[in-house]
RNA sequence: GCUUCCUUAGCUCAGUCGGUUAGAGCAUCUGACUGUUAAUCAGGGGGUCCUAGGUUCAAGUCCUAGAGGGAGCGCCA
């Protein structure tokens, strides 16, 4: 059955600037940048966030009164038809010849928040329900959908089972920091015990539940079943964190894998870094190339850097040596960094930025600093981490190989106090058909920001949540 | 959470030692201009100087407290 009512298919801006066919119809939509020009003619730079590019629409004032025009200010919304031209003009290879003008939605200019420059990171995170019309969030927005077909396609290419996680838990000893409650009691009128504790009994789950802090725990149950999985989920962590590294609310990569050790872990880590900033600079060449030239000089050749270099290799007590051969010749730092120490950023910085200039796996850290989780070393001190330090961010990935002995894992659940009733789930992967495994968390918007070279976490994602912030 | 800096027009900021009517650029509005590219040029409008106290003859400026924001650190991804 033919509908007998033509009308006018719309183009998306990205195919429109491809297009040859001078001379024929055309519609496309969107939202309007910017108009200028004078009594004979008046230029409409449209974007539809399909590219960073707009398409230039000509409007002919013998054609189109001012008055009609009025309504097209920037932020207002329009469907636009016309003839594609190639452009007189030296700023693009095409444009529209305006025959027929329809506005959607008007953008009061003296109300309207975007302006055509001069807007800084912090006003805009004030307009984030906006902030997505301008270059730059437009830019990151789309390099964040690219990163995430980036990560999906890379785990199915190789074999990999992207495997859901639950976001609701009861088992508080995922280790990795404070949690969101999750409940439905009225916190005003608390059922207590005889005890004066809280009695969770009538809550929702009837146990005391929260938001995830890390899919791991259950991700290795996947990975005992099917080999090889992928989790890919948000996350919260209710620490009181102010940084430009942090989020209370991100999403994270998990993937975990049977039957791999140590050396295998740190292969998969790296290749699956330089995959997804190939990616990047394969499918988003316009958007990388307006951010190194507005947010970030050096982005492009960094990127490329990080694809063509072999990342170094350092186990921990090698890095303590260099630090302190570095304090001997007169580097000082704020912290100590003695054997068992946690390394504090500056100590990370220096070895990735300064020592290698390089991204650096670091692993075979002291037991006491890490998870009780990970798989001891013979030495019986070090266990088998592996963290990926970047430049600038820090640590992007945090990985493991995870101990596979029962024996050993339920030593370490007792030396540390770790309350374990609630994870009998958990202890039985090493009690029924226990394997060799190993996995890791990356945290995407870490990923996002040295992919993008923005220098805050809260404007590479959409609606940020941090403390004391949960606008839009 | 700790440390530190910031808050003046829609936006970005200047404002000297505490002293007359608080300024600039951009944006916006009006006008000019035969094709602009962050258009250009001329002119106009636009202020709870974050809030509340305090010191002083006099506070945008100094003091105290609070709110909001940034950065560094801690925690981590």
């Amino acid at each position: 059955m033919k509908f007998e009512i033509r009308y006018m298919q719309r183009t998306v801006i990205i195919d429109a600037l491809k297009r040859t066919d001078f001379g024929s119809e055309i519609n496309v939509r969107g939202w309007v940048r910017s108009r200028r020009g004078n009594k004979n003619v008046s230029f409409i730079a449209l974007n539809d966030g399909s590219t960073i590019k707009n398409i230039q629409i000509v409007v002919d004032l013998e054609k189109f009164s001012e008055e009609q025009l009025k309504p097209v200010t920037t932020g207002s919304c329009i469907s636009a038809t016309g003839i594609l031209v190639e452009s007189q003009g030296a700023g693009q290879a095409v444009e529209i010849q305006l025959t027929e003008l329809e506005v959607y939605g008007t953008a009061d200019p003296e109300k309207y928040p975007l302006q055509k420059k001069g807007l800084s990171m912090e006003f805009l995170r004030t307009v984030a329900h906006l902030r997505p019309r301008t270059n730059t969030f437009g830019t990151v927005f789309r390099i964040r959908h690219n990163m995430a077909m980036a990560i999906h396609t890379y785990f199915h290419e190789h074999g990999y089972f992207y495997f859901h996680t639950p976001l609701i838990t009861a088992s508080d000893c995922e280790g990795a920091g404070q949690m969101f409650q999750v409940t439905t009691k009225n916190l005003y009128n608390l059922k207590k015990d005889e005890n004066g504790q809280i009695d969770y009994s009538d809550d929702f789950f009837g146990k005391q539940a929260a938001l995830t802090v890390s899919g791991q725990l259950e991700g290795e149950l996947g990975a005992m079943a099917l080999g090889k999985i992928y989790t890919f989920g948000p996350t919260f962590r209710a620490e009181n964190s102010n940084t430009p590294r942090h989020l209370a609310e991100f999403w994270m990569i998990e993937p975990e894998v049977a039957f791999i050790q140590k050396d295998e872990l740190m292969d998969l880590e790296e290749d699956f870094i330089k995959y997804c900033v190939r990616w990047a600079l394969e499918h988003c060449q316009d958007d990388l190339e307006f951010l190194n030239q507005f947010v970030d000089k050096g982005l492009i050749e960094r990127l490329k850097s990080v694809v063509d270099t072999e990342f170094v290799r350092l186990e921990y007590t090698e890095g303590i040596r260099i630090l302190q051969e570095a304090i001997k010749n007169g580097k000082k730092f704020e912290f100590p960094c003695n054997w068992g120490d946690d390394l504090s950023s500056e100590h990370e910085r220096y070895l990735v930025e300064e020592h290698f200039g390089k991204p650096v796996i670091m692993t075979d850290y002291p037991k006491d600093i890490k998870a009780f989780y990970m798989k001891l070393n013979a030495d019986g001190k070090t266990v088998q981490g592996t963290d990926v330090l970047f430049p600038q961010i820090g640590e992007i990935i945090g990985g493991s190989v995870r101990e596979e002995s029962l024996d050993k894992l339920n030593d370490e659940i007792e030396r540390r106090h770790i309350p374990m009733k609630d994870m009998w789930w958990y202890l039985d992967t090493r009690r029924f058909g226990a394997a060799p495994h190993a996995g890791f968390g990356l945290g995407f918007e870490r990923l996002m920001l040295f992919v993008t070279g923005m220098q805050n976490i809260r404007d590479v994602i959409p609606f940020p949540r941090t403390p004391k912030t949960a606008e839009f």
